[in-house]
RNA sequence: GCCCCGAUGGUGUAGUGGCCUAUCAUGCAGCCCUGUCGAGGCUGCGACCCGGGUUCAAAUCCCGGUCGGGGCGCCA
């Protein structure tokens, strides 16, 4: 399930079991010690076969009861199904299973032949979710379960997954010359308008929860650290009830001084890219058993196909062509909707970039170019999002480092420029032109590995009607 | 906020007014067998979301509620 050759052995156990699953030829007649939840405990009699699981794989150990004291044998011989225990035992080949004739023999395992062990922790049962069952168990009910949902293979290698698609971005980004910051979350106004914020007290003082890095974000860079990023957690307070909406996400950000819009999007392509390529080249196993399990779901397998850079640019003006010309009803100035993006995801199905949108559409932080016209003479912005066929997965843009033009925005988009003092502050001492965008973490893993809903990669989601566990 | 759909054992389901003291799988309990291999065999346990209505008769039809799903809107 995942490498663990480098654990080193704990208190607990001396091996993890994906060590002896490894190297099992090599450690026939080693005794060991491993720990695990019980996947299944068989046999009634004299003998007794435990599937033990731990995060690294699983494996059977034997028990005879000749071998054991009886008290132990008794107790692991009629422990509940994820119980937890460890055991003692010499590594062995395990006896091959009898298979038709003519048919390949299957590749050799291993087996941990019990001396001693001990019972720890007593499942109750039946369990609500079953780890290794046979059936389709609704997204609901696994939610309301998720530690037991998270012990079933597939979920746990999305997480694994998860934790590496963070990692390669974080180390193509600092490849890249940026630093890792965290901005504050509860913040004491309504920073961007639009969107609606969560409220709470700090202390005696009314603050919300904060929506996005993004104002933070810009005043570290003005502030001269240059390059920044940063994953942290967004709140929104949206009453929306769509598969790739959740009111409590993480959100992957970059801002960079001296770059435009153009800039970042290199950015944010080459970190995709470099996601992918690692991924298929070191993380094919857990997309295999992610495709078992959609296999057994009649599910079409997922492919991690590295998508070529640079990718595709279809400006605003462009989309609002395609979805006139796939018949959707569109006029210049409004939102690309949900059925809008499905016509242009006909032509492009994988990462596309939509740049160029009108500034009507872009909150106050986007910077235009006073020349840079549509054909019917809308002022454009150097805003940009990064689609995924009809998904959203990233919105960014050049910033406005104009101190005058973005008290201007402010009041144009009907805001108080005397409430933004702590950002427009920023910009009053010389402030480099600068960009950056801000990326779904959880939309991108859909997208990896199949999800059809950003509640199956998020550990604990926040929706309008959820929070809890 | 709008539209559509759904709710049956722990879990996932069958069910379209009487054939339902409700199907199947999984689970759970027990027994048999036992180096099993998604082990197998046998026996048993366990459910119609809540409230009202129609009807001789409701899991099934109607109304309301609750919860869930899908779509849309809203949404940097």
């Amino acid at each position: 399930m995942r490498d663990s050759d480098n654990w080193a052995s704990t208190f607990y156990r001396s091996h993890t079991i994906g060590q002896i699953i490894s190297n099992g030829e090599d450690m026939i007649g080693q005794e060991v010690t491993i720990a695990g939840y019980a996947e299944s405990v068989r046999g009634r009699g004299g003998i007794c076969f435990v599937m033990l699981r731990d995060g690294t794989g699983k494996i059977q150990a034997f028990l005879k009861r000749e071998n054991l004291e009886d008290s132990t044998f008794e107790a692991i011989q009629s422990a509940s199904r994820e119980s937890t225990m460890v055991v003692t035992g010499k590594v062995a080949k395990k006896r091959p299973p009898k298979t038709p004739e003519g048919s390949p023999s299957p590749p050799p395992e291993y087996e941990v032949t019990v001396a001693s062990g001990e019972l720890l922790t007593t499942a109750h049962a039946p369990l609500p979710v079953g780890v290794i069952d046979d059936v389709n168990v609704g997204l609901d009910t696994r939610l309301d379960n998720r530690h037991l949902d998270l012990r079933r293979r597939h979920v746990n290698a999305m997480f694994i997954l998860r934790s590496k698609v963070l990692q390669y971005g974080r180390e193509h980004l600092i490849q890249e010359g940026f630093n890792e910051i965290n901005s504050p979350k509860i913040i004491a106004s309504a920073s961007e308008g639009g969107t609606n914020l969560f409220p709470m007290m700090y202390f005696d003082t009314p603050a919300y929860l904060s929506q996005s890095p993004q104002l933070y974000k810009q005043l570290a860079v003005l502030g001269g650290l240059e390059r920044v990023f940063e994953i942290g957690p967004a709140f929104r307070a949206e009453k929306h009830d769509t598969y790739r909406h959740l009111n409590e996400f993480v959100s992957f950000d970059i801002e960079a001084a001296w770059c435009d819009d153009e800039d970042v999007m290199g950015v944010l392509e080459r970190m995709i890219h470099t996601i992918w390529k690692s991924v298929a080249e070191q993380d094919s196993h857990l997309i295999e058993i992610i495709n078992e399990y959609r296999d057994s779901q009649d599910l079409d397998p997922v492919v991690v196909e590295v998508p070529k850079i640079p990718f595709p640019r279809i400006s605003y003006d462009e989309a609002v062509k395609i979805v006139r010309e796939g018949g959707g009803a569109i006029e210049w100035g409004d939102d690309i909707e949900s059925h809008h993006c499905d016509l242009i995801a006909e032509k492009h199905p994988g990462f596309h970039f939509i740049p160029r949108w009108p500034m009507s559409m872009k909150p106050f932080y986007i910077h235009h170019k006073e020349q840079e016209k549509s054909a019917d003479g809308g002022q454009l912005s150097r805003g940009f999002d990064l689609n995924y066929g009809r998904d959203e997965m990233t919105s960014g843009g050049q910033r406005e480092h104009r101190f005058e033009v973005l008290e201007n925005n402010l009041r144009s988009m009907g805001l108080d420029p005397n409430d933004f003092t702590f950002y427009t502050d920023g910009f009053r001492y010389g402030a480099p032109p600068h960009a950056g965008w801000g990326l779904g973490v959880a939309r991108l893993l859909m997208v990896l590995t199949g999800a059809g809903n950003v509640r199956e990669v998020v550990l604990f989601p926040r929706d309008r009607s959820r929070v809890t566990p």
